[in-house]
DNA sequence: GATGAATGAGATTTCATTCAT
DNA sequence: GATGAATGAAATCTCATTCAT
């Protein structure tokens, strides 16, 4: 299911020299933990999966908990950071840009990055929920400086009055809870049915950019 | 946190008898479960929180599954068929509603519900990602009567041109991602924070029915 | 082997309510720790020991560690410090002991003590040697108290000439090695042979008592 | 702390062809089990304490359990061998010794032999509280000539009327107890301690001394 | 010879569930 | 009904040992 997982695991220097084993049990693990949660996942049914002895498992990531460390741990540490980062260079090099632009950037920009780890992704929102470590990997995920960006950036828009004046907490919310309905329904909820992602993505480029102009 | 958990137990026939102590086993799991997770709740746990015997939970819960069942089936059994229900009568009563009006409707309707019943909902929410019978439930608790009277809704709004012309799950996914947001940062996310109740609703009605209108 | 569980643990509030089985845990724990070390006993042997369940163990006793901390507990928490505790009262009593009565009172003392819980003193001992915590509690288990009593006894004694002039540390060194040496003889090293108890003590009096003399 | 490991495995056929990386293993094996017992150290922190490969290990020394017989064996096969012969030697050859004489020897020459080799030792004694492989090898150490040498020496001081008239093998004990008591205390209680060699052995000369002569 | 990934046997531990009191 | 001791199946984890490179 997952796209390339190389992709997120070729960069960490804890994970990119992994052995073909290692991948083996990396991939099982997160395919297990995505369709039936960490908890409900034994460390015997991955290395089944994964073709491996048990003891492999233990030998390289540690105990079940690292297993879930190292899927995890490419997310906050460097994908997230990078993400923001192009983000931020991206939006701030257009000077003045419409809502409209503003919207595409995020919504092409995340929607790209969740789709090709929707595995991931699920299993880090369930953990987020429930372990506060991950809660705090999280919120550390987001520099100041990110903040700092969109933050202006909104402000901006607030002064041109091409955006509602609600406070930004809020804003980001709509963002984020609609692009989160996308994903939701069609990588998580019914990840089988068909879609036309290029009309899906503009209405819902088109819901948001409605919702947040002033009237 | 749990509001009112009678108003949610009392009237099944399954859970309108519990004495005492199954009312604190059930009020102990709700808590754990929503805390920590269902599988990572353990049944001595419960039964140390609600200061009874692990037996006791057994005795009338028959089995750690059968206490989440307890828990869950109210939601998907009687109450969201009940609150559908009655969203169908209001609305069609109402002839010709605005899309405001609607929205407005749908969303003070479900908000009130999602906040009674937070805790079971998170508890619910997780076990729908991993639980295919819950997922079935559901499906299920949606009748096809209700269905009908929605897409009849949207339908003829579309007709009066109030509504953008989108397939009807999308709307209802922008519909239900922008209140799932809502419920997901004030309870779920920051439960701590101080919120403007009144001023945010207003504002989640604004941008759903904004971003729903037609250009 | 062990001459009488009952008086160990039966007063500890701790260990006093333990049942049958729990007992027998206990029990078969002593035996196979003094008999192979440990380390080198697994929870199973013990529960097969025991003619109990592995679960049983971990259920009462939490871990193997804390099954070992529940055996030498008593030793360094309350049986250690009783007897200390009336060491003091006895020799105390007695104004101007010779040295004779000195060593007598300790060791027909200590003996006793040993000889009644050699598998205990036994697993402790080789604890002793690798695990700091059980140090630690060696040596809280000698109270200040008791440590000034026996200096101030040594020093009367010095005092009036009856004992060799050396220092303390040094004096209850040859005290306690002697001692040793009958235990480890005939309780660990050949507990099978058969020796004249009253015989050997009065020897091992005597060779202390001599060699702690002045010239 | 081992003072001069190559004395003791230099002249085995066994280990005097070690290599380099060999003799780190022994080296670190030796620290490993001394500190924290055979039992409860890992092939894998010997590995790392010797920075050698796991494997390293096994392709020398066959097996862990090889690798403790390494060793142990020169301490029952040749040292201790070596030492009581060189003992009978020197003490057959001073016709009439006096009890001082007897115990300095016997004392001078065992404390160095204990005190060079401190950490195997312990390694040992510990091992033949629960191995019975060693404890076979320890009862072999000691060769029927040089018991027969050792009790005729007692013999004779017993005829000659001083020394005590006691079993010999509690003469032995009360040398050998209070000789490691010694031991014990300095080297393994509290080995950071300093002390004053010199005045100790001869407190423990003289301690044996007179415990053992008659009245 | 050296390495360290991989193994599998077994150790510790957890936990839902049963059942005698 | 209530209790909590006891169970046993399964989970996590450890570790000596093997073996391909």
């Amino acid at each position: 299911m997952q796209r390339d997982l190389t992709s997120l695991y070729a960069k960490s220097p804890e994970t990119k020299n992994l052995t073909e084993k290692q991948m083996k049990v990396l991939n099982a693990a997160i395919d297990l933990f995505a369709k039936k949660g960490y908890a409900n996942t034994s460390t015997k049914e991955i290395a089944t999966a994964a073709a491996v002895s048990e003891g492999s498992i233990f030998k390289h990531f540690t105990s079940k908990r690292g297993l879930l460390s190292t899927i995890l741990r490419p997310l906050t540490d460097s994908l997230l950071p990078d993400i923001l980062h192009e983000f931020s260079r991206k939006t701030l090099l257009t000077a003045y840009p419409s809502l409209h632009d503003f919207i595409q950037t995020i919504i092409l920009d995340r929607i790209r990055f969740l789709e090709d780890n929707i595995l991931v992704v699920k299993i880090f929102l369930n953990e987020v929920l429930y372990d506060s470590n991950v809660r705090a990997d999280l919120i550390k995920a987001f520099p100041a400086e990110f903040i700092q960006d969109f933050n202006n950036e909104i402000s901006q828009m607030k002064e041109r009055k091409i955006i509602v004046n609600w406070p930004n907490q809020q804003v980001i919310r709509f963002l984020a809870s609609s692009l989160a309905g996308y994903v939701v329904e069609h990588y998580i909820f019914f990840p089988e049915q068909q879609w036309n992602r290029k009309l899906e993505l503009a209405h819902l480029i088109d819901f948001i950019e409605k919702g947040l102009s002033p009237r």
